[in-house]
Order: structure tokens, then C-alpha cells, then sequence
DNA sequence: AACGGTTTCAACCGCTCGTGG
DNA sequence: ACCACGAGCGGTTGAAACCGT
């Protein structure tokens, strides 16, 4: 026997939604400000005739009014791909580091448009695109993610406790190999916790003016 | 203008996780 | 401890839009 349905797939509506449906479940959302119990009973109490997940895919991926439109920012690139390079393909883990983008929204850029960028920036460093391994106790938790720190964020929280003063970007900026030749000198880095870092996480990459922290294979 | 290839992104599928009984 | 169920997640698909010829 195979997995049970999640709803009567002969009586829902399945495909692009409607303007009708978008208005009858924003509407819905709205009134009920959230409160809207099941998704699974949704569809029957917003009037749709809509599987419950595909009212929560609708909502959270386009309906909803906090979701934010347009390009990514190069702050966002870099986020983005500090984040993967740091936890991998944990699409709504990164989403909750970008406020108004989606999990979704996320994943198909990274798949489109990121993923291309960023390997084409390694290959012009001679650089293999990594294997992202990540062990289990880096996983964080639900109840975590508010607490959970990207490798950029537990740099600079490290920085601010072992220096005790003012981080600056430009402080910041100065632990990134500025040319080529610093990839091979990780001494050339201006303070003790970067050459830590060096040493214990792998390689920067100068990515956008900024730099990620991963393990990056040579390529042969 | 027509066509074919490529890109984008909304939506679906099937799985795991969390929770309550 | 076990089971059932709903929520949430990541991978994948496919239609629409876009672009080059």
C-alpha cells in the first residue's frame, strides 16, 4: 500500500491559482489574522476548494503581505552563500537570515542563478565547487534558530568578545585576503582569530568584494 | 514574425519531524 | 513505546516568459 493522500485529490483544484482563490485566501488569512488553526481545514473554511498544503505553499510563497519582491541584493548573494557553504541545502534555515524571502524564492535562485555564479568564481580561482558535509551537531534545531549564528556572525561575535572594542567593517574586511598571493599566506591576516580560522575551517574566497569561510578542494 | 532553446519560478510530491493521544 | 496526523521541508517538475537566430 502506498502513502495515503493528505487531502481527496478528486475534489480539489490543482495548478496555477486563481485571482478568485488568491483573493478568498488572503481574505481568509487576514481576518483570521493568522489564527487559522489547520491548514488542512483552511481550504474548507476559506470557501476553496484546495488542498491544505497547497494553501499554505500559496500563502507563504506569494500571498503572503511581509514577502519581499524584486533582485537579490549582493548582500543577500553573499548570505546566501556563506550560509550554504556553512549548513548546506537547508533552504528555511537560511530563509529566517533573510527577512521577506522565501525558503522557495531562496532555493530557486540558488539552483537559477547563485549556484552558476559562485562556481564560476571558484574555477577563475582554480578552486572546486566544495562538498558541503555538515555534521550533525551543526544542525541546529527549531528551537535554536533564533540563537543559530553564520560563520560571518560567530566571526564577528568572536572578534567583539576577544578584542573587547569597536568591529568595524574595516577591521573585518582586513582579515580577507585582499589578492591572490594572500591565499597562499594566511599569516598576511591582521589578527589572531582569522588565522585561527584559517587554520581550522579552510580557505576564504574572495567572493563580491567579501569573503566565505569553506573547505575548497584544488582542483587538479 | 516564427521558431527553438533557455531561464524562471510557482506548484507539486514525498519524505521527515513534532506532537498529542 | 507506539501510532496517527498535521506541519514543514527540500527536491523536482513543467508551464510561462524570455531571448537569440
Amino acid at each position: 500500500m502506498g502513502r495515503a493522500p493528505c487531502c481527496d485529490s478528486k475534489n480539489v483544484r490543482r495548478g496555477p491559482w486563481s485571482q478568485e482563490e488568491d483573493a478568498l485566501l488572503t481574505k481568509y488569512m487576514l481576518e483570521s489574522r493568522g489564527k487559522s488553526g489547520s491548514w488542512i481545514a483552511l481550504p474548507h473554511r476559506a470557501g476553496l476548494k484546495r488542498c491544505g498544503k497547497s494553501c499554505r505553499l500559496r500563502w507563504m510563497n506569494y500571498l503572503r503581505p511581509d514577502i519581499k519582491r524584486g533582485r537579490f541584493t549582493e548582500e543577500e548573494d553573499e548570505v546566501i552563500c556563506a550560509l550554504y557553504l556553512s549548513i548546506g541545502s537547508r533552504w528555511s534555515v537560511i530563509a529566517t537570515k533573510l527577512p521577506g524571502r522565501t525558503d522557495n524564492d531562496i532555493k530557486n535562485y540558488w539552483n537559477t542563478k547563485l549556484k552558476k555564479k559562485l562556481t564560476e568564481s571558484l574555477l577563475a580561482r582554480n578552486l572546486s565547487f566544495p562538498e558541503v558535509k555538515i555534521a550533525d551537531h551543526d544542525h541546529p534545531t527549531k528551537s535554536s534558530l533564533n540563537s543559530y549564528r553564520t560563520p560571518f556572525q560567530a566571526a564577528e561575535d568572536e572578534l567583539q568578545s576577544s578584542f573587547k572594542k569597536d568591529v568595524n567593517s574595516e577591521m573585518l574586511s582586513a582579515s580577507v585576503p585582499a589578492t591572490d598571493s594572500d591565499f597562499d599566506s594566511p599569516n598576511t591576516v591582521s589578527n589572531d582569530f582569522a588565522s585561527t580560522f584559517w587554520e581550522e575551517e579552510g580557505a576564504y574566497l574572495d567572493f563580491g568584494g567579501r569573503a566565505f569561510f569553506g573547505n575548497f578542494g584544488h582542483l587538479d
